[in-house]
Formats: structure tokens, C-alpha cells, sequence
RNA sequence: GCGCCCGUAGCUCAGUUGGAUAGAGUACCUGGCUUCGAACCAGGUGGUCGGGAGUUCGAGUCUCUCCGGGCGCGCCA
């Protein structure tokens, strides 16, 4: 319909360039948008008062020159000039109604758009390292990404979900020693257990894990192991000393292969709960990618090989730097450290350029608001690679805060105190979280209210717009329960008895379902199909109120089904996008 | 100090490339269930869009400046 109308506005300008209106040497770009109340009809254009300028006119009269050069069409009721300026086009009822006959043919494929340029995407979210359970934090980056994946899908993107796992840094080794510090406390030993390591109750239950296969295999004396230098003052840099000291020891003592089933043990008992995590919320990966593999397959190497060969590699103070400062970042970063060993940027070049070698047109991170250092950075990168920068796509997703009692709650993953993602799902249910998370634009700070979303659940947004869905389904089982059923064909014919304010309304919002697919994955913004559903829902809810959908009248009724029948279809399809589910009973 | 983000109703927030009278939810007030589910609906109160200046037919939106808040600025990951 859009498209429709841009073509009659286009046609119209043409015939003004020619009659010489307006001058010719511009090519006029068709502004049409959806306007905001009925009043205006259903769609506007600004282009009279942009267009001004070129015809020496008033705006208005430019319009009514525009209005009378307009192809007729059977589409439009009437066109009107308003404001400044506006054309307002008023749409024949008829076309309206046309899109209950497209949600009925196409079902749950409505809104299901082909992409004018479809890309194959990567997407990448939530990537903690694996380090302990998922905390809330980490929840609104996995609804964010898992909802922006499925609606890039529905705008007709190939999408493919993938998660980093950070399986070869410092951070795992400090897990693995802190693993094996409880074992031997269960063992029995006396250990001081650094204040600095993983101090939540989940590393006890990693090292059980390992005793109960192992026994006390890996068990020494309490001496042994804190024969290295004990911090000696209250600053942190000695306790970090300490705790690099006290990994060194436990590979001494363990020896390699020792280490490693600490090691692993830790890595896979925590990837596998964050696994389950996510997959109970409704969220899924194509693919989980480990940082030690860029390693082991020789991507980090090639990607450093490659800086070198297109010049952006210099060595200072015998380590090796990337001259990202030439590529617009801040600063110059250091890719091989002096002891030889890779940074986590080196890695993080290696992982771009491997998504690109897999055949992704664009690589979409999802990062929390506090890697906004890491644009500049990773642009360069992807410069200093020879590939082209826009292919990398860095979405920040700020921070969650979690209220309760009114007051912030404080976290922290080393002390062990933090509320996992896990025990909030349990507390609000999946749907209102994964609603909550995405309610709002991932560019502003969440205020997350676990009073309001426990106690008064009833106020949450999800409930309203489920609630919508779960009433025409009790419409459907109503007249069930009365021996009457729906037919679709007689409603189909009978479309054009559906006339009154509520149901063009409700017709009205239907139709926009494409329009806030297409916008939500453009910007990038699951929020604005969470509140294009709401408006639905509220169309519906109205339309509910002031009439009866089971009337005696049969083709006044398998209508009004058609209508209600269209909307639950876009309520589950729309709801889906987001994860939340749209159960037909409350 | 430098850089990024944010500031809209009492509270939590929408507002698409600059468009018409700045919108929702919540809270508060009034009304609506013998009619398909009242987890709903209809109506009302509530705003110098942080302050100021600029750009133009038009600014919550763009530019500058100031104020207030958040986050970054490692040979950590």
C-alpha cells in the first residue's frame, strides 16, 4: 500500500517537473509515513513543504498542484491538505480490509519480509566468560540478542547465533586454581583462600565434582601449597600477585595433565549450566566458538600475519604493537606481549576476521555499555586487515540495573554475590523477564524492579498483550462450546460489513505488523515491535468491549472471527519474535 | 583531564530519515460486569522535553555551550 501510494505521489511530481512546476534538476525523494491519528487519514506526506522551495510557491498551493496531478486510484478514498502542508490520504475501507485476506492466506508467515539486500549475518551476544552462573546483567544481552537475531531472520536476513567462549585467559586459570583450593579444603587441608578468587558456592560443587572421580588424588599438604609469598599488605596489586603465584604453584604441584582436569572440569560445568540457562529462556546458538581454537588452528597467528604484511605491526619495548592510532583509535595496542604470549586483542582481530572468512556479510557484537572503548579499537582492526569496517557491527546494550525494596542492588562476580539470571526467571517467570529486558531501548539504562515484577504481576505490559490473545482464543472455544464453528470463506465475503471505528482501527494496526518488523530490525530496536504489539493489544481490547464478536448474524459473525482470528495470528507471530510465549489460557 | 552514552508527566519510559495538538504504562479521580474472560474498557487531572543560544517553513530530534548522572581510558579478560 505504501508502495502504492509513493508511486501515485512520484507520478504526480513527474508531471510537475514536466509542465515546469518544478524544476527539474533534482531528483525528489518520496516521503510518505504512517500518520498518528485517524484524523489524518492513514498515510501523510511531508513532500509539499519540502518541496516548496523548488516550485516558488506556498506549500499549500504546491500540495493542491500535487493533489490535482494524482493518478486516480481505487485504493484512496480522498486526499486532503492539512497544517502546513500535509497531504493526508484517506484509504477506501476496501483496502483496509485487504489485509485480513493476506493474514488469513499467508497464517504465521505474515510479516515475513524478503530484504531488499538480505545479508548473512553473524550475531554475537552475551559471551561471559564462563567463569560462574550468568548473572542478570548478562540476561538482557541474551534477550536483546536472541530477539534482535529472530527479527533480522523475520526482515529476511540469514542469521546464524554464536557464542565466544573465553576459554584461554588468566580470569579461567584463576577458576581452575580456586577449583582446586576448595578441593583440597574438602580433602580436609587448611588453605587461606584468597579474597581476590571466585568465592561463590558453586566452585565447592565443582570440586566435589572432581573428588568424587578422583578421590584424594590431587591432594597436598597446606604448606606446599602456600609456600609462595603471602601477600604482605592490604594492596591489591600484591593480592593479584599472590593469586598468579598461587596458579603458578598449583601448576607446579598438579602438573599438566592434573591441571587440565581442574581445568576442564571448571570450563564444562559452568558452560554446560549457562547452556541450560539460556536454553530455558528461549535462547539458543548456532554455534559456540572457543578462543583457545583460534589459538590451536592457527587463525590468531594469520591474523597477526596479516597486520604485519599491510604494515600496521612495530615492536616496542619487545612487544608487538598494532598502530591503531593511524585507523582512528586513540591509541596504539599491544597484540604480543613482551613475555610472548597474545593479548585478548590479538584474539578478539583473530575471531573478526575468521567470522569474515566463514562467509558472513556482517558481524554483529552485542556488548555491554562498558565496551564502548572497544568500537574505535575493533574498527581499526578491521581496517588494519585490509577489510571493510562497516561489515563490523557494534550494538551496546547498557546496563541493568536490579531494584529491590527500593534500594539498588549491589553485584559482584568475584565475591559470589550476585543474583544469577537463573534465580530471576524463577522468580518473575520467563516471559515477563524476557519482556521486561527488551520493553525498553537497549541504548537507555533498565531500572529493573523486582518488587513491581513479582508482586504485582498483573501490571507488567506481557500479561496485557498475552491476555489479548488468550481472550480471542476463549472467543474461539466460546463458540465452540455453542455448536457454532468459523467459517473463513463466508467471512472473507463478508469483510465489507466490518465498518465500524474500532474494527478499521483494529484493521489499521494490523497492517502496520511488516512496517515495525521492518523498523525493529532496521534500528535494531526489538522495543519497537514490543510496543507496536502493546498498541495492538489495546486496539483489540477496545474493539472486545464495545461489541459482540458471536453475533446471530452469520456473516456479520465469521467476519468479525476473520478480523479477531488475523490479530491472534500477528499477537503469537509478534510475540514469538520476542521470545515470550502466547499461551491460550491465563 | 580526554572519550562514549543518558537527561521527556509524581514514578518507569516511547517518540523511525527534523513534521501536525509531545504519547504509553503506573499513581490519583469518575464511570462501566444478568451480554464472547473486568489481567479489560470509557473519560479526567498531570509537561518551561535539564538551562541557554543557533540552524529553518517547522526542533524532544541537528549544531554549540553550560549543568546533572552513568561508563570507559592496562603488555587484565
Amino acid at each position: 500500500m505504501k508502495e502504492h501510494i509513493e508511486e501515485l505521489l512520484a507520478q504526480s511530481v513527474l508531471h510537475l517537473q514536466r509542465e515546469g512546476v518544478l524544476s527539474s534538476d533534482f531528483e525528489p525523494d518520496i516521503q510518505l509515513e504512517r500518520t498518528k491519528s485517524s484524523g489524518h487519514g492513514e498515510y501523510a506526506s511531508n513532500m509539499a513543504m519540502v518541496l516548496a522551495r523548488y516550485a516558488s510557491k506556498p506549500p499549500r498551493d504546491l500540495a493542491q498542484d500535487i493533489i490535482d496531478r494524482l493518478p486516480h486510484s481505487r485504493q484512496v478514498d480522498r486526499v486532503e491538505i492539512a497544517g502546513p502542508g500535509f497531504i493526508n490520504f484517506f484509504l477506501r475501507h476496501c483496502a483496509l480490509r485487504g489485509v485480513i485476506k493476506d493474514v488469513m492466506l499467508e497464517r504465521e508467515k505474515y510479516g515475513q519480509l524478503i530484504a531488499e539486500q538480505s545479508e548473512r549475518i553473524t550475531c554475537e551476544f552475551v559471551s561471559a566468560n564462563p567463569t560462574g552462573p550468568l548473572h542478570v546483567g548478562h540476561g538482557r544481552g541474551a534477550a536483546y540478542g536472541a530477539s534482535l537475531s529472530r527479527i533480522l531472520q523475520a526482515a529476511g536476513h540469514e542469521v546464524q547465533r554464536e557464542y565466544y567462549v573465553n576459554d584461554n585467559g588468566r580470569q579461567m586459570d584463576i577458576l581452575a586454581t580456586c577449583v582446586w583450593l576448595r578441593y583440597l579444603e574438602l580433602c580436609g587441608e587448611k588453605t587461606s583462600f584468597p579474597d581476590n578468587g571466585y568465592q561463590g558456592e558453586y566452585i565447592y560443587d565443582i570440586a566435589r565434582k572432581v573428588r568424587a572421580e578422583y578421590g584424594d588424588k590431587w591432594r597436598f599438604g597446606g604448606r606446599e601449597v602456600e609456600s609462595t609469598l603471602q601477600p604482605s599488605g592490604s594492596e591489591g596489586g600484591d593480592w593479584e600477585k599472590y593469586i598468579d603465584a598461587l596458579v603458578d604453584q598449583a601448576r607446579v604441584l598438579l602438573g599438566g595433565k592434573g591441571y587440565d582436569i581442574f581445568f576442564d572440569c571448571a570450563l564444562d560445568t559452568i558452560l554446560a549450566d549457562i547452556e541450560d540457562d539460556l536454553g530455558d529462556f528461549g535462547v539458543r546458538y548456532e554455534n559456540w566458538f572457543s578462543e583457545q581454537q583460534l589459538e590451536d588452528s592457527g587463525a590468531l597467528e594469520h591474523a597477526i600475519e596479516r597486520l604485519r604484511e599491510n604494515g600496521h605491526l612495530y615492536v616496542k619495548n619487545g612487544a608487538t604493537w598494532f598502530r591503531a592510532s593511524a585507523l582512528g583509535d586513540e591509541k596504539d595496542r599491544v597484540v604480543i606481549r613482551e613475555n610472548g604470549k597474545t593479548t585478548y586483542f590479538a584474539s578478539d582481530i583473530a575471531y573478526f576476521l575468521n567470522k569474515l572468512e566463514r562467509g558472513y556479510d556482517r558481524a554483529i557484537y552485542v556488548l555491554g555499555a562498558d565496551h564502548h572503548g572497544y568500537i574505535a579499537r575493533l574498527r581499526a582492526a578491521a581496517q588494519g586487515l585490509g577489510e571493510d569496517p562497516d561489515k563490523l557491527e557494534i550494538l551496546l546494550v547498557q546496563f541493568a540495573v536490579l531494584f529491590r525494596s527500593g534500594t539498588k542492588v549491589q553485584m559482584s562476580t568475584r565475591s559470589g554475590q550476585f543474583i544469577t539470571l537463573r534465580e530471576l526467571r524463577e522468580e518473575v517467570g520467563d516471559d515477563a523477564a524476557r519482556f521486561f529486558y527488551i520493553m525498553r531501548s537497549h541504548e537507555q539504562h533498565l531500572d529493573f524492579d523486582m518488587d513491581l515484577a513479582t508482586s504485582k504481576t498483573n501490571e507488567n505490559p506481557v500479561y496485557y498483550i498475552q491476555y489479548a490473545y488468550a481472550r480471542i482464543c476463549s472467543v474461539m472455544r466460546n463458540l465452540h462450546e455453542r455448536d457454532l464453528h468459523h467459517n473463513e470463506a463466508i467471512g472473507e465475503a463478508a469483510l465489507n460489513l466490518l465498518r465500524e471505528d474500532h474494527e478499521l482501527a483494529l484493521m489499521n494496526s494490523v497492517s502496520r505488523y511488516p512496517e515495525s518488523i521492518e523498523a525493529s530490525a532496521r534500528l535494531r530496536s526489538p522495543h519497537l515491535l514490543a510496543h507496536y504489539l502493546h498498541s495492538l493489544a489495546t486496539d483489540l481490547h477496545a474493539y472486545y468491549n464495545a461489541h459482540q464478536f458471536i453475533v446471530d448474524d452469520e456473516n456479520m459473525r465469521n467476519a468479525r472471527l476473520n478480523l479477531v482470528l488475523a490479530t491472534s495470528i500477528v499477537l503469537k507471530s509478534g510475540l514469538a519474535l520476542l521470545g515470550v510465549s502466547a499461551p491460550e489460557q491465563m
